[in-house]
RNA sequence: GGGGCUGUAGCUCAGUUUGGUUAGAGUGCCGGUCUGUCACACCGGAGGUCGCGGGUUCGAGUCCCGUCAGCCCCGCCA
């Protein structure tokens, strides 16, 4: 029987129960415990009248969290002593045995944390993190998971969807993020990497005749750690054969609808709204727009360019460009908070970023040294703006206006309180094949090198790989990349020419991905899939902003394990089974 | 790799600005009183390497330098 849900139905029976001890009120004659389980509390009444002797006195000896196991009726509770805020504040259980399985010393954290309290530190969490997770609330996220996991699998499941496993130990990929390697025993000197994704195992079994498959998979990546990013996370990994987009964005949007459905009983808008990469760059500024906020960035170059005003004609002579947004009631602003996107504008790469306020009179503020007879009217009829309004512009190539415009819109919509409540979900479509390396100016895939381009020749895209779009997509929920796919390239002669684009000769290309393409050779079917992020979406579901509350056993942002001490050490003798010597001698070795 | 914040009793924090007698509070813990509590109440008690190392000073929790840990951010994360 489960401690939480037990009700005044329940009245005059006898139940046995198991759990720890959460408090104990003594109040000298009567006494008062309440047992917790993962279903929640109930309180057990030791009275001395009716509860035998040695039962009274154990329980005048619990700690919190003594683990119990007892024995005794349901019975209401009397008339005043019933607690409202309770689940089951109805009833109490007279206790008649009662058996200590085990006793806890003192806690170094507190379980039963008073409700003022704060919560002990990050640290003495992830610690002692048996007694954290403990707490009801951790407990709740760890359902939400189990629940949107378990309607994950069986909406995939209904949909024809068969689940594989795929390997741990594999081949490193050159490309994307830092692998974490494992050394081989048998083979001194090689290395399996550990999975970044299932991403070139997902496709061959899409060749190998498993036409939908699906997988709650680990993935691995040495890279530094944010609240949002743990070196070891969980996707829901998906990949169909025989589709083009309209069908993955279909399964993964009745997998969401499911999963909401069946996790927090609410339907979520399907089908979700889309956008290209080339829309969400030019009206938010990033290829993951917050669409709760609803201000869209302009191009005011034709309006406020030519005007004598230096600023923007030298970014428009330059091949720039004067773009903005209109921020409704944004006119109420401080000056210093108005000086202050200035910085926060160059922070983000751009030269700086200009205001004018709209009021009755007419425009002020440093932008409005563009605005003449002409060119007012034209802002108030073709851009909307209206006394109270605050214009934000920045001037100069997309390349650096569009970031501080994004930084600048969600700033000003937080602050501003702009930010709808709900979830506005949209699919970002029609990416760019390449992008370019900031520093070295060479094209790198912005989604992964296994995408689709699309309508190009090998030649074609070899000639001009930046001009090349491709059949990639993300799908963003409030600003936050939750899922990411793209329709694969199964062209080889294509793959190829991407992996040559990417700077890897055909030797190259035969040695690392000589697998795939032989695969290839022997009939592939077109195939596309997704991954979602699975953490992010529980996080987002019980409304936390750290992964590690969603991740059982998380590590730190230096990507330890502070309760069981990973990394560690090893042996020399360990390492030289490994045929591996240390360039440095470590610091300590724990064993 | 870089920037910021934090580190004082088991836990959460005050004290650091302006160096100065014995470092405080709440909670937890220990002992006691209490027969309807629900963060029980009340009385008493124990509990401190002020993260660590070095320096300045007659004197450092407080000032300076270094270092470690946790958190947040940038770089990074196809």
């Amino acid at each position: 029987m489960a401690c939480g849900l037990i009700d005044a139905s329940w009245t005059g029976k006898t139940v046995q129960l198991a759990g720890w001890v959460h408090r104990r009120r003594d109040q000298g004659g009567v006494k008062f415990v309440l047992l917790r389980d993962r279903t929640g509390l109930v309180q057990l009444a030791f009275e001395p009248e009716r509860t035998p002797a040695e039962v009274i006195a154990a329980a005048a000896r619990l700690n919190p969290e003594d683990v119990l196991s007892i024995r005794g009726e349901v019975e209401a509770r009397p008339a005043g002593a019933v607690n409202p805020e309770m689940a089951t504040g109805e009833i109490e259980i007279r206790v008649r045995e009662m058996e200590v399985l085990a006793s806890s010393d003192p806690l170094p954290i507190l379980v039963a944390v008073p409700p003022e309290e704060e919560l002990p530190s990050e640290e003495l969490r992830l610690r002692h993190r048996v007694l954290d997770l403990r707490r009801p609330e951790l407990q709740q996220h760890f359902v939400v998971r189990h629940l949107a996991t378990n309607a994950a699998r069986a909406s995939l499941s209904q949909q024809g969807f068969l689940e594989v496993e795929t390997p741990f130990l594999t081949r490193r990929t050159p490309e994307g993020a830092r692998d974490y390697l494992v050394p081989s025993r048998i083979h001194h000197g090689e290395f399996y990497a550990l999975p970044q994704s299932p991403q070139l195992y997902k496709q061959l079994l899409m060749v190998a005749g498993f036409d939908r498959y699906f997988q709650i998979a680990r993935c691995l990546r040495d890279e530094d750690l944010r609240a949002d990013r743990q070196p070891e996370f969980t996707q829901i990994d998906v990949e169909m054969a025989f589709v083009a987009e309209d069908d993955v964005f279909g399964a993964c949007e009745r997998m969401l609808v499911d999963m909401f459905s069946s996790t927090l009983d609410r339907t979520i808008p399907v089908p979700f709204p889309r956008m290209t990469w080339a829309e969400a760059t030019e009206s938010y500024g990033t290829d993951k727009p917050d669409l709760r906020i609803d201000w869209q960035i302009e191009d005011f170059s034709g309006v406020l360019g030519g005007r004598g005003f230096g600023i923007l004609d030298g970014a428009i002579a330059a091949g720039g460009r004067a773009r903005g947004f209109v921020v409704p009631g944004g006119a109420s602003l401080s000056r210093s908070r108005l000086d202050a996107i200035n910085d926060a504008a160059r922070e983000a790469g751009a030269k700086g970023a200009l205001w004018m306020k709209c009021t009755e009179e007419g425009f002020t503020g440093p932008a409005a040294r563009a605005v003449d007879e002409e060119t007012g009217p034209v802002l108030r009829s073709d851009f909307g703006l209206t006394a109270g309004d605050l214009l934000v512009l920045v001037a100069g190539p997309n390349s650096e206006s569009s970031p501080a415009l994004d930084v600048l819109r969600r700033q000003l919509g937080a602050e501003l309180g702009a930010v709808a409540e709900g979830e506005r979900w949209v699919w970002v479509t029609d990416f760019p094949l390449f992008e370019a390396d900031p520093e070295t100016g060479a094209p790198v895939a912005s989604h992964h090198p296994f995408t689709m381009p699309v309508d190009v020749t090998p030649d074609a895209l070899l000639a001009d790989p930046f001009s090349v779009r491709s059949r990639a997509y993300d799908l963003v929920l409030n600003g936050t990349e939750l899922a990411s796919g793209s329709i694969r390239c199964h062209v080889p002669a294509l793959q190829r020419a991407i992996l040559e684009v990417l700077g890897m000769t055909p030797e190259q290309v035969d040695a690392r991905f000589g697998f795939l393409l032989e695969a290839f050779r022997y009939g592939v079917p077109p195939h596309g899939g997704f991954a979602l992020g699975l953490d992010r979406l529980v996080a987002l579901m019980v409304n936390v902003s750290s992964l590690r509350d969603v991740i059982a056993f998380p590590k730190t942002t230096a990507a330890r394990g502070l309760m069981e001490g990973a990394p560690s050490g090893v042996d020399d003798e360990l390492l030289a089974d490994l045929g591996i010597r240390l360039a440095a001698k470590r610091v300590a070795a724990d064993e």
